[in-house]
DNA sequence: TTTAATTTTTAGATTTGTCTAAATTATTAT
DNA sequence: ATAATAATTTAGACAAATCTAAAAATTAAA
């Protein structure tokens, strides 16, 4: 079955949702696709007719598992491409997002399975999440900590396992987040700290005790 | 600017059109895009409004320099797209057309250039059409005659200098027509004759006279 | 536990691209 | 030159996706 950008752009959208909480408001859902709250209580009818999610009035809304696999389809669309992007056309990472996005309603499933192959069959996308494989199966990703990275290797945040007040604040104070990309520059022996470039703009030095906490996403070889 | 996917294979098609006849006529745009008249009249009217072609009821259309620009992106990249399903992601020649339909549609500019420099600047793509540059300019393709053509090289028929109507008369027989991909599998020097694999499927031969005189298009490398 | 605030839905419109059927204009053939 | 035929346009409608404004339901607060 063959679904409009619109629609996919929906489920995807309700599926990220729901990794937060279980059912969806129209709300969220509004804020999320920058749309009106009128507008996706239209859709959301019609997503119901077509068994792609489950919606009660006033009640919010869950995708069925037919909804899901349509939706895990399109982000492994998204995020393959993303790496195409990248690896093969030296886009930065934080531009092919956009690109991306128009990118994972090419419908050919044939198209996907083949670039997928030629990227060598990456497991993340340059931001470090996690590709859906052919059958839709999320592969759970290495966590390591950052003082575990090799000098030079890339990698993204993933987790803390220091959840202190105290490391969260250092952590906000030094801009790191989930999400943020950083490059290991190079290793203190001495004392375990580490020196890192965030996201190809700042250096910054973290000690031993942060890089042991601070976990990252497999790294995603650029080349 | 920006153009809706169904406005940018108008333009597309009447370009397409404009190659055989100056002024394009509703009832020949609607057969090639496959759709009705009356939705023709409608779509011009638009294009029209946006100075992409000038249209006067009754009397046909024509592109501005504006929309030939526009239409020359959109073929830029179907062609370019279909070099890379080819070449790089192991497409048969044959089923890379519709894909292209969809991934031409794609807007990002940087995009297209980036994936032109990857796929090393390709002249023609795997139908043998010439791929439009950058600022819109179509490469005069060389044609050459069969007889030319090394063994084991692929080429796509461009055109035939004797248009006499046995040698049509001949072409049709063996099925050879504009656009028929074949690929040389023999050269007999004794008498000139060639061994053809014509469309991947049916080998067939033909003479030395008829080998001078169908042109073929610059030999597009697969690899 | 009422009232107030918030969230969600409905009703009715709008835009884009399409359609059918009827009317109009152009072309062709007698 | 006029009648028949073909091509094109108009008028009015429809589906998809969106919107605004108003109504209804839910949740939070007094």
């Amino acid at each position: 079955m063959q679904y409009s950008a619109s629609k996919e752009n929906y489920l995807k959208a309700i599926f990220h949702l729901q990794q937060e909480q279980d059912n969806v408001s129209t709300n969220a859902l509004a804020e999320a696709l920058q749309t009106k709250p009128a507008s996706v209580t239209d859709m959301l009818k019609k997503l119901k007719l077509q068994k792609l999610l489950q919606y009660e009035k006033y009640y919010g809304v869950k995708l069925t598992p037919e909804g899901k696999k349509v939706a895990l389809l399109i982000i492994r669309k998204h995020r393959l491409w993303e790496c195409f992007l990248v690896e093969k056309l030296q886009f930065g990472w934080e531009e092919v997002h956009e690109i991306a996005e128009e990118l994972e309603h090419i419908s050919s499933k044939k198209l996907v399975d083949r670039l997928e192959a030629f990227l060598d069959f990456p497991k993340s996308d340059p931001h470090g999440d996690p590709i859906p494989d052919i059958n839709g199966k999320v592969p759970q990703l290495q966590q390591l900590a950052v003082s575990a990275l090799p000098v030079n290797s890339t990698a993204i945040v993933n987790g803390i396992s220091d959840q202190s007040s105290s490391m969260l604040e250092l952590l906000k104070h030094k801009n790191i987040q989930l999400g943020t990309r950083l490059e290991v520059k190079k290793k203190f022996d001495v004392d375990g700290s580490v020196e890192l470039r965030i996201r190809n703009q700042q250096t910054v030095t973290i000690s031993d005790h942060v890089a042991k906490n601070l976990l990252v996403s497999y790294e995603y070889k650029i080349k």
